[in-house]
RNA sequence: GGCGGCAUAGCUCAGUUGGCUAGAGCAAACGGUUCAUACCCGUUGUGUCCGGAGUUCAAAUCUCUGUGCCGCCA
């Protein structure tokens, strides 16, 4: 086990990819940047030199369209999208060191000059690039790409064979180098699984790259010929030098490259990997310590895509549930590396468990009985009892793994290590019962090194959490009152436990989060007319995205029978077609018969939550239209497992 | 089509090199407690560890095979 060393002016220099403005950022882009972000902070902690880079990538012939159909110029229409991302970032509590642009001087600096020196050794060639080409979505595709007739797998329109003249950088002279690199280097390329499968690649061949374009101009122009734009790798790629001052700054490039992580999605590993290295390697300038490939967001299971509609929009969360929940449900729910769930009643399930009562509760707790049976003084602690040393112990145990965990990048492990530690601290009160001590005035010591015990475990983990929970770690740091900034706090303030100040004046309690009142589920069925909304829901409209949240399927009735002692209820099985029989309480008894329901495909509501009615466990509703005393439930004709919408 | 991965409790997932009655969180049920944001603490799982075959004293873990899902193949 390593021990927590003190890395002071040890430089660590982390990246974001840039970001491409021609939308807004969705919850995907705010999970890489979050992760970069509470990596960045841990280092700072933990006293490193930390240089942490996120931006923007703003050429390209798609955003040069999008401006031209606005009417404005290409650098009008990103300053505004661009705006939006450092808003977001200011929202989301990011503290990225620099916000590079492609779009600005000192990047198209560093491309020619990186063109130039490669062109110059001989590693760029003019030669004509042929490929599929889709004129109305303006991409090349290769053969394996295209749809089942051949065609454009975008617009399913047919492709033509196009030659334009291009730039090439002899890619397939490193092919091997890199290749050995990646092999002698297992750090350097995680998660494993993309390790080998950039292997695999590599192993096939690599061809040279084509890297320029003439079919726009919004980019940075090949030096000495330009009707060519340089296109994205050289472009983008680089940005990781310019920030640091690869032309301009010799002493801070020399600081901190390598980088010691470029942290990217999954999709552009490839690209930060055997492009980049590449492009470096006939640079001669060393490659970054490690690529590390994170995975996605996955909406319900269903990736997140324009055209479904699913698309999370990151500011809308954090104006609802605040930045710290969102940030603490990324990086804890989530697994790095792997794709996780991100849904509504899973954050809002993390937040009221996690947050508000094992986290929020235990704060509020502790100061009130600071407050009520000290008179908010925290005083002296002084001798120890067996449970009071276990929790001594557990605490510093937990720094000291928790350390070695996001050493190792085990981010969500780190965050359940505290969590656990938090658990034990609830324990612990339950386990000497202040409340009782405080009733008997020859245990006052024992209250107070109880008290004491309480308020400083809660010192320790606002130090843990602060990489994760900037907002709520000074909060946590406000409300005890402890001495000192906390800015200046570092990871070896947690490594002793005692440290805070003893006889003084706690603050008063003040819930870190707020929990989330959750509906419900209407435990009977729409028939039985339902009390509550007033005309206000008449007004109120849904969008297009709140209804496709519903799902809504054919579904055949199997089975129905009354259930005994009501009037209104009958119990079906139903079949979905997807092999899982459901069984479903519906309050339709007053109108159909048991029999005249089998047989018939209806419409049910998919992803109701589950309820217990009478004794059986509804999944779904189906659905029936009703007005006075009449009722028919919906039939159709569609098959089984069709879809609704 | 080629290569690779995954399939564990109602849900989301842990399970290191095969080894003690297969775990955690959430949900559910019951009990305790009252300092607290109706919170916290404790107890409770008849889970074909995807199906089948095999290796072994022993397999969720290794091998083969079937099924389903996923990733990479500019």
């Amino acid at each position: 086990m390593s021990e927590i060393k003190n890395k002071t002016g040890v430089p660590y220099y982390i990246t974001t990819p840039i970001y491409y403005p021609s939308a807004k950022l969705h919850i995907g882009h705010a999970y890489c940047t979050t992760i970069a972000d509470a990596i960045a902070r841990f280092k700072r902690l933990a006293g490193y030199d930390v240089f942490f880079l996120t931006g923007s990538d703003e050429h390209g012939q798609k955003i040069q369209k999008s401006a031209e159909a606005a009417g404005v110029t290409p650098i009008e229409y990103v300053d505004k999208i661009v705006a939006g991302f450092r808003e977001l970032w200011k929202l989301l509590g990011i503290s990225n060191d620099d916000f590079l642009r492609t779009s600005e001087q000192r990047h198209h600096k560093v491309v020619r000059e990186i063109f130039r020196r490669i062109q110059a050794k001989g590693d760029i060639y003019k030669g004509e690039y042929t490929g599929l080409y889709c004129t109305p979505c303006e991409s090349y595709w290769t053969e394996l790409q295209l749809d089942e007739n051949g065609c454009c797998p975008d617009c399913h329109r047919p492709v033509e064979k196009v030659s334009e003249e291009a730039y090439f950088f002899k890619m397939s002279k490193y092919a091997d180098a890199v290749l050995k690199y990646i092999e002698d280097n297992p750090d350097f390329l995680e998660p494993k699984s993309r390790r080998n499968e950039m292997i695999n690649f590599i192993k096939r061949g690599l061809e040279d790259l084509c890297i320029s374009r003439t079919s726009f101009d919004w980019g940075i122009p090949v030096p000495g010929d330009e009707k060519h734009v340089i296109y994205v790798w050289f472009d983008a790629l680089s940005n990781y030098l310019t920030s640091i001052g690869f032309l301009d700054d010799p002493e801070k490039f020399k600081k901190f490259w390598p980088a010691d992580l470029h942290l990217v999605g999954k999709e552009i590993v490839r690209f930060h990997t055997i492009i980049w290295g590449c492009i470096l390697m006939a640079l001669g300038i060393e490659l970054p310590k490690k690529v590390y490939g994170h995975g996605w967001l996955v909406i319900e299971g269903d990736k997140m895509s324009k055209s479904k509609g699913n698309v999370v929009d990151p500011i809308l969360l954090i104006e609802e549930f605040g930045a710290d929940a969102i940030r603490y449900f990324l990086l804890r729910e989530i697994t790095l590396g792997q794709d996780g769930n991100f849904n509504r009643d899973a954050l809002i399930t993390r937040i009221n468990s996690d947050l508000a009562n094992d986290l929020g509760n235990l704060l509020h707790r502790t100061l009130n009985m600071i407050d009520k049976f000290q008179g908010g003084i925290l005083l002296e602690s002084s001798g120890e009892s067996e449970t009071d040393s276990e929790i001594k112990s557990a605490a510093l145990k937990t720094v000291e793994e928790y350390y070695n965990l996001m050493e190792s990048m085990q981010i969500s492990d780190a965050v359940k290590i505290i969590w656990t530690f938090i658990g034990r601290a609830n324990k612990y009160i339950d386990e000497t019962m202040p409340w009782k001590l405080a009733k008997d005035e020859s245990q006052k010591q024992n209250l107070a090194n109880v008290l004491y015990n309480l308020a400083e475990s809660l010192r320790i983990v606002g130090i843990l959490i602060s990489p994760f929970m900037p907002a709520t770690a000074r909060k946590i740091h406000e409300q005890l009152k402890i001495s000192g900034s906390f800015e200046n706090i570092t990871i070896e303030d947690a490594t002793d436990f005692g440290k805070l100040e003893k006889n003084h004046e706690v603050g008063k309690p003040e819930a870190l989060f707020p929990r989330i009142e959750v509906e419900k589920p209407e435990p009977v069925q729409k028939s039985e007319k339902k009390k509550s909304p007033a005309k206000k829901s008449e007004e109120e409209t849904i969008s297009i995205e709140d209804f496709s949240k519903i799902h809504l399927r054919v579904v055949k009735v199997l089975t129905a029978e009354k259930i005994p002692e009501t009037d209104a209820l009958l119990k079906l099985t139903v079949d979905p077609g997807d092999g899982e029989i459901r069984e479903v309480v519906s309050g339709v008894a007053r109108y159909y018969s048991p029999d005249e329901l089998v047989g018939k495909n209806v419409i049910l509501v998919m992803n109701l939550k589950p309820t217990k009615i009478r004794g059986v466990v509804s999944q779904g509703m189906i659905l029936a239209a009703g007005k006075g005393n009449k009722l028919e439930v919906l039939t159709t004709e569609m098959p089984v497992g069709a879809k609704v919408k």
